[in-house]
DNA sequence: ATCCCGAGGG
DNA sequence: CCCTCTGGAT
């Protein structure tokens, strides 16, 4: 099977049985995103859904949040990874955006790195999530079951945005970013992945040349 | 011991 | 390129 095959497989795949996929962090408005977003590095999106109703009830707005105690910020979070780095990421965040951004959460990936905080991954999740922009955020999931499915062999997720930003078409980059990050989460696991679970093995660079071991990428 | 929707700094 | 940050689940 030739890669644009598996491309095609994928995208019909998914579009068939996954039409409505999305994320699983839990926000109500742009601003909430984009706290969750941050706070989900290396975290679960289970864990990030449980601080942040009371997070966010705090600290509802930047403002309010840009004038938020260090201590305060770290102790809604501290039962999440890197809180410290995190409470001061997130009151960066919110001081840039009441003083440069106006309060207004830009649209474009490199303004948007321009906050503590936000790397290409959480900027290419906002302008995609909020600006309904094609681009594809790279995370450990997509990074993985891209390779595993033979969508790209790149070795940086820089590489494998790229791979996979020119072989979906626009239309279907900002869902595919969420099939891939859903089948990494429930079935094409880093560890012990649910191979006998996965509708798509057929296409798969990694089953059948795995040898009872994951190590496989 | 390894992993989770990474980012910043050296 | 490397390292550090750093809590909870498996």
């Amino acid at each position: 099977m030739t890669k644009k095959e598996r491309y095609i497989r994928f995208i019909d795949y998914f579009s068939l049985h996954q039409p409505n996929a999305q994320t699983e962090l839990n926000y109500n408005n742009p601003f909430e995103l984009l706290v969750a977003v941050i706070l989900s590095a290396q975290c679960t999106d289970k864990r990030v859904n449980l601080v942040t109703p009371n997070l966010f009830n705090k600290f509802p707005t930047p403002s309010s949040l840009a004038q938020a105690d260090l201590a305060d910020v770290f102790d809604c979070i501290k039962s999440i990874s890197y809180p410290n780095n995190k409470a001061k990421h997130l009151i960066g965040m919110a001081q840039i955006l009441v003083t440069e951004f106006k309060e207004i959460i830009p649209s474009d990936v490199s303004l948007l790195q321009k906050m503590p905080g936000v790397g290409r991954k959480t900027a290419n999740v906002i302008a995609s999530i909020i600006y309904e922009a094609p681009t594809m955020a790279v995370d450990t999931h997509v990074f993985r079951v891209s390779k595993r499915l033979g969508l790209s062999n790149g070795k940086t997720p820089l590489a494998v945005e790229n791979d996979l930003t020119k072989n979906i078409p626009n239309d279907k980059i900002r869902i595919a970013h969420h099939w891939l990050i859903l089948h990494g989460r429930y079935i094409c696991t880093a560890r012990n992945p649910q191979c006998g679970k996965c509708p798509i093995q057929g296409m798969c660079i990694f089953f059948g040349n795995r040898k009872g071991d994951i190590k496989l990428f």
